[in-house]
DNA sequence: AAAAAAC
C-alpha cells in the first residue's frame, strides 16, 4: 500500500501521528469498506518481517463431558488438521519454538503449579503454544494476536502479565485494559486463579457500586502488581496518581480491535497508552482478539510496527462445531413463540441460553414477555447498577439461571462454558446503517457458545427482507453456509437442527 | 436510530 506521504520520523511514531493518518485515509477507505465484502487482502506484512511459519489452529475435540458444574475444563486437545490456519509473522531476528509444554517455557514452579493444579491445564493450546515464548522471550516484542473464540487467548495474556511481574516489587507492573465490566472481573478471576501460588495481586479497575462509593481523593494508592479494568476507570484512577505507572512492563488489550476501533475505545486507549510510555519507556504492548477487520488490522500494523503478528483469515474464523441456523418468522411475537415453545423444549434440556437484542429496551421486553409465559430469566444491559450487573453474572455463573436475554456487553469474551445455545433475537447492525452487518459483533455472539470446542448452537431470527439481506451478507462474508429451519412452527425441524448439532440425542 | 465506558 502507498504509504508515502508520511513525515520523516526518526523516533518510534506515536500514536497519535498514526492516528492523523488514519483520519485522512478513512475516507479513501470509507468508499472501499462499502464494497469489499468480498475483499480477501492479505494483512499488510511490514517488508522486514519475515514469515516463520503457517500454523494450523483448530478447534479441540469435545471432551469436556456434559455439564459438570466445574469451569476447569481441560486444556483445548489441537489436532493437525488443516481446517483453519493462522499465520505467525516474526519482527526482527528472534527465532521462537512453539512450546508443546508449559515446562518449555520457564516459568517459576508456582505458576506451573497454577496451571497444572487450579487450572487443570496439562498442556499448551496452539494459540498458546505459539503466543507464548513471543511474549515471554526477550526482547519482549510488542504482539497483535488474533486466534478464535474459545481457544484460549487469556491464558495467554494472563500468563503473560504473571510471569512479567516481580512478586517482590509491590508496585503495578501490568495493566490490562477491557470493553466491558464484566470481561474486566472475568479476567481478574482468571488471573488469581492462575497466580493463585504466587501471591501477585490484582486490583479490578471499574467503576463501584453505588453502595461502596467513595471520593476518589479519599481512595488509597494502588499497590497491587496487575491492574484489570476498564478505559475510563483506569484513566481517572491514572490522572489520580492512584496507579503509577512508571514501573509498568507490559500493557494488554483484550479485545484489542474493538479497543483500538474509531467506533470503539481508541481515544481512551491511546491516552492510556501514552501516559504509560511517556513514563515507562519500552513497555510491552500484548494486543489480543479473534476478530481484526482489515481497518483496524491496518491501523494496529501501523502503531505496533515492530512487534510479532499473528492472523487468521474471516474465512477460517467460524467454529466448526456451533452449528448455526436462520428462522424465518412472521413478527415479533412469533420470535417469543419460537424461542419458548421450540428452542426452549429442547435446548433448556440442555445447558444454558443467551438472548441477544439490539437495545437496552428490548431486554425488557423480552424479559416480560418470557415472564408473561412463566419462563425463568434474567436479562442484563449496561445501564443496570453495578451490584445488579453482578447479582445478575454471578446466578448465571452459577448455572441459577439457565437464560439470560443481553445487549451486546456480553458479546465479548463472557466465557461460560455451559452455554451452547445463542439465539439473535435481533441482528447485529452496524450502527447508522439499515442493514449492514456487524460482522465481528456476529462472530462474538456465537462465539459465547462452544467454548473450547465444545458444542454448540445459534439460532438467527429474521423478520423481514432487511434481516435476510444481513443474514446472506453474513454469510457471504465469512463464506459460511447457514442452514435454514423450514418452519417456524415445526417442533420437528427444531429438534432436528438441534440434532445436528449435537446438542440433543 | 446504539452498546459500551464515565463524567
Amino acid at each position: 500500500m502507498a504509504d508515502g506521504g508520511k513525515p520523516p520520523t526518526p523516533e518510534k511514531k506515536s500514536w497519535a501521528d498514526v492516528e492523523e493518518e488514519e483520519e485522512a485515509k478513512a475516507k479513501a477507505a470509507a468508499a472501499a469498506e462499502a464494497a469489499s465484502s468480498s475483499s480477501s487482502n492479505e494483512p499488510a506484512v511490514d517488508a522486514q518481517a519475515k514469515q516463520i511459519e503457517a500454523l494450523s489452529l483448530s478447534v479441540p475435540e469435545e471432551h469436556g463431558g456434559s455439564g459438570g458444574g466445574g469451569d476447569d475444563q481441560g486444556p483445548p486437545l489441537l489436532d493437525d488438521s488443516d481446517e483453519s490456519q493462522i499465520q505467525a509473522v516474526t519482527s526482527g531476528g528472534t527465532v521462537y519454538e512453539s512450546a508443546a509444554a508449559f515446562e518449555d517455557l520457564k516459568l517459576t514452579p508456582e505458576l506451573l503449579k497454577g496451571l497444572h493444579d487450579e487450572m487443570g491445564f496439562s498442556r499448551p493450546s496452539k494459540i498458546q503454544a505459539v503466543t507464548l515464548p513471543m511474549i515471554l522471550t526477550p526482547p519482549y516484542k510488542d504482539l497483535i494476536a488474533q486466534a478464535h473464540n474459545g481457544s484460549g487467548k487469556t491464558t495467554c495474556f494472563v500468563l503473560g502479565m504473571l510471569s512479567r511481574v516481580d512478586p517482590n516489587r509491590k508496585v503495578t507492573q501490568a495493566i490490562c485494559i477491557c470493553p466491558t465490566r464484566e470481561l474486566a472481573q472475568q479476567n481478574k478471576s482468571v488471573l488469581m486463579r492462575m497466580g493463585k501460588f504466587t501471591g501477585i495481586t490484582c486490583a479490578c479497575a471499574i467503576p463501584p457500586a453505588q453502595k461502596d462509593y467513595v471520593p476518589i481523593a479519599k481512595m488509597p494508592k494502588i499497590t497491587d502488581q496487575v491492574v484489570i479494568g476498564t478505559s475510563g476507570t483506569l484513566m481517572k484512577w491514572i490522572n489520580h496518581k492512584k496507579i503509577l505507572t512508571n514501573d509498568i512492563k507490559i500493557l494488554v488489550f483484550d479485545e484489542a480491535d474493538h479497543m483500538l476501533a474509531e467506533d470503539g475505545f481508541r481515544s481512551d486507549s491511546e491516552r492510556i497508552m501514552r501516559d504509560i510510555q511517556r513514563s515507562a519507556g519500552g513497555c510491552q504492548v500484548l494486543l489480543f482478539s479473534a476478530t481484526f477487520n482489515e481497518r483496524v488490522k491496518d491501523f494496529v500494523t501501523r502503531v505496533i510496527k515492530d512487534g510479532n503478528q499473528i492472523f487468521v483469515k474471516k474465512e477460517e474464523l467460524t467454529l466448526e462445531k456451533v452449528k448455526q441456523y436462520k428462522v424465518q418468522v412472521p413478527d415479533e411475537r412469533a420470535k417469543i413463540a419460537v424461542i419458548k415453545d421450540k428452542i426452549f423444549e429442547f435446548g433448556q434440556k440442555v445447558g444454558q441460553v443467551i438472548i441477544f437484542v439490539r437495545t437496552k429496551q428490548s431486554t425488557k421486553d423480552v424479559h416480560n414477555a418470557l415472564t408473561l409465559e412463566d419462563y425463568v430469566c434474567s436479562s442484563i444491559q449496561g445501564s443496570l447498577d453495578q451490584s445488579e450487573r453482578e447479582k445478575i453474572i454471578q446466578e448465571f455463573k452459577n448455572g441459577y439461571t439457565k437464560v439470560l436475554i443481553s445487549t451486546d456487553v456480553l458479546a465479548r469474551g463472557f466465557d461460560q462454558a455451559q452455554v451452547n445455545l445463542v439465539i439473535n433475537y435481533d441482528m447485529p447492525i452496524k450502527f447508522g446503517t439499515r442493514d449492514e452487518p456487524d460482522y465481528e459483533v456476529y462472530l462474538h455472539r456465537i462465539g459465547r457458545a462452544g467454548r473450547f470446542g465444545r458444542k454448540g448452537a445459534v439460532f438467527n431470527l429474521l423478520c423481514g427482507e432487511t434481516d435476510n439481506t444481513v443474514m446472506r451478507k453474513i454469510e457471504t462474508y465469512f463464506q459460511h453456509n447457514v442452514p435454514e429451519v423450514r418452519n417456524w412452527q415445526s417442533e420437528e425441524d427444531f429438534e432436528r437442527a438441534l440434532k445436528d448439532a449435537g446438542l440433543v440425542e
